[in-house]
DNA sequence: GTGAAAGCGCTAACAA
DNA sequence: TTGTTAGCGCTTTCAC
């Protein structure tokens, strides 16, 4: 077992003594195809084990069956999403193909632009793409957004309800006790990240408590762009009883910075997260978050691309609940400090 | 906001007032363009947003900067190998794209191969595959299997020291007293999965334990494939004391089998996984489990693959370590049974 | 320094 | 029913 070069239609083409096009034909269905010629050219490309190229098939025939996710990288956030796509593509005909377009930094704006640019028109038939930087539109492709950037956007999206988790988030805080909450916000330009910290400034004032500004610091969703406004926040003489971090990344970073600053969570300082995320439960203490359905998110948006491609008439906005997820990072503030 | 069709590069090259050779010629950085011209362009590409289409350009160059990673579906065991990766392919200059080429089912054998056969040769310029159904060599193509199957094979590989591992798991399970100990056993085609059988009927003999055979099922790695083998194994008139599951999917299945049954684990029945997925930890009860270093996994896999292909001598075969993670789903044996 | 032309592997008219 | 032809968007000689 060592021949297969890669077999292209032309070989399959030779051996079965026909021309390429009769194997195109035969590959792909098409009608006008004699009977025996259809059995023995399958019958080649079995033995040869002959599968179309991705490249050169799409390149031709603008039809893949092939979904694309486009994510900046492969962190818990997208993977979650992937794992439930994956479920919901099984048995529609779809492939599955997932490209990662950013630097590994987290910070190339525009990756999606790119990945959707050298992806679409060829290789895939719609995209799903996850916490895009800009907003675009594009014609005669589909695409479906999930936790989509900020601004108007025409962009058919898949989010959960961000503004109500974070007033359960900072709630829950609140009757914990805490006065002196801050907040890890992310990535500024994240419709997901506004409207946490809105819900975040709205559960305040609805408590009759007053943000602290000094408390409020961006953290961009990653555990190394959050340890810095985390050990800000921890630094302040007055520092915060608790905090809520724009996500569970965030909420690690925090957790991680306490610790090397020799501070227990949550006796010291309460920490809550967003996301919930599988690692929030392994981290020490086990992270307390808001859930949100990451991976009915993923097939949902899923589905959805898959019905705005077969042309259905269907609500292109789909917003899901999100949930208070009690673990151990949180304890309630003891003014006196015992 | 609702222009952009798709830009190609003649559309880049009129605009240029160019020949698309030339512009060719330019986003490729080859020599012997005036530097007016050069610059001219570039400005173009930037202004349209001009990127070059992955199918076309591969079909014509093949050499991408794509490397793949083939699974069968986006499970917990494949995402976090794609975690492990894409933070290892950072800063080498590669893209990531995953293809999930099974059938969700779990049943389709030979996906790899139909994956490898479409995508190699166009679109990526090497793979790794994730616990493959069938061995394949493929000319000049660079390939990596990570969980490898069953069988002699040329192929480079990752995997972790799954005999070693099994061992432990068994020993733990002994330790505690259980003699009645039974196996759900994974892939029967995968290498790792007769390891860890193999590990397992090592430690018995060891210790001077008679495995009966009528506890030892084939669960197949999956949730819904080891539900019955469980259920079976549960049902039993002399159901084991504790079962090492092949890995933590199938515990997690016999987890929840018990509880439908009315077991209580661990109290009526310790179970013990392998892999150390983060779902592990979210069970309840958490799962004690074999970890396998997954994202590390992951990331041997990409830079041994980048190495293969750029011709760095070294090293083809990768075992990592496992090691026993104690959670709350094993207690030892209480031979009265209070 | 630049462009015309051939061709990567495939599909789709159209002709035979 | 089958093969011939053109061309998808791109790269690469090779003339000019």
């Amino acid at each position: 077992m060592a021949f297969p070069q890669r077999v292209k239609m032309s070989d399959v083409a030779r051996t079965a003594g026909v021309s390429v096009a009769t194997v195109s034909k035969v590959v792909n269905g098409r009608y006008g195809v004699a009977q025996a010629t259809v059995e023995r050219v399958q019958q080649v490309i079995r033995q040869l084990g002959y599968e179309a190229s991705l490249g050169a098939q799409s390149l031709r025939s603008h039809r893949t069956n092939v979904l694309g996710i486009l994510v900046a990288e492969f962190e818990p956030f997208s993977t979650e999403l992937l794992k439930g796509a994956s479920v919901e593509v099984a048995g529609t005909g779809y492939q599955l193909l997932a490209y990662s377009g950013g630097d590994g930094a987290g910070t190339a704006v525009g990756w999606e632009r790119r990945s959707l640019a050298r992806l679409s028109g060829t290789l895939i038939d719609g995209a799903v793409i996850v916490t895009p930087t800009v907003v675009e539109t594009k014609q005669g492709f589909h695409v479906v957004a999930v936790d989509p950037h900020t601004g108007p956007s025409g962009l058919p999206t898949v989010d959960s309800d961000n503004f109500a988790g974070a007033v359960l988030a900072t709630n829950y805080l609140l009757s914990l006790g805490h006065r002196r909450i801050g907040h890890i916000s992310g990535r500024a330009d994240l419709e997901s990240s506004r409207l946490r910290e809105a819900g975040f400034r709205q559960a305040m004032a609805d408590a009759g408590v007053t943000v602290d500004e000094r408390l409020v610091r961006v953290g961009g969703f990653r555990v190394d762009s959050a340890a810095e406004p985390a050990a800000e926040l921890l630094s302040l003489p007055d520092r915060p009883t608790a905090v809520f971090a724009g996500n569970d990344l965030s909420a690690i970073s925090t957790i991680n910075v306490a610790r090397s600053m020799g501070l227990s969570v949550p006796d010291d300082i309460s920490v809550i997260g967003f996301d919930n995320i599988p690692e929030s439960a392994l981290v020490n203490p086990p992270l307390t978050t808001i859930m949100q359905p990451l991976q009915r998110m993923g097939a949902e948006a899923l589905r959805l691309l898959i019905d705005l491609i077969a042309g259905v008439e269907r609500d292109t906005h789909i917003r899901l609940p999100t949930e208070l997820v009690v673990r151990s990072s949180c304890r309630p503030h003891d003014p006196a400090g015992t």
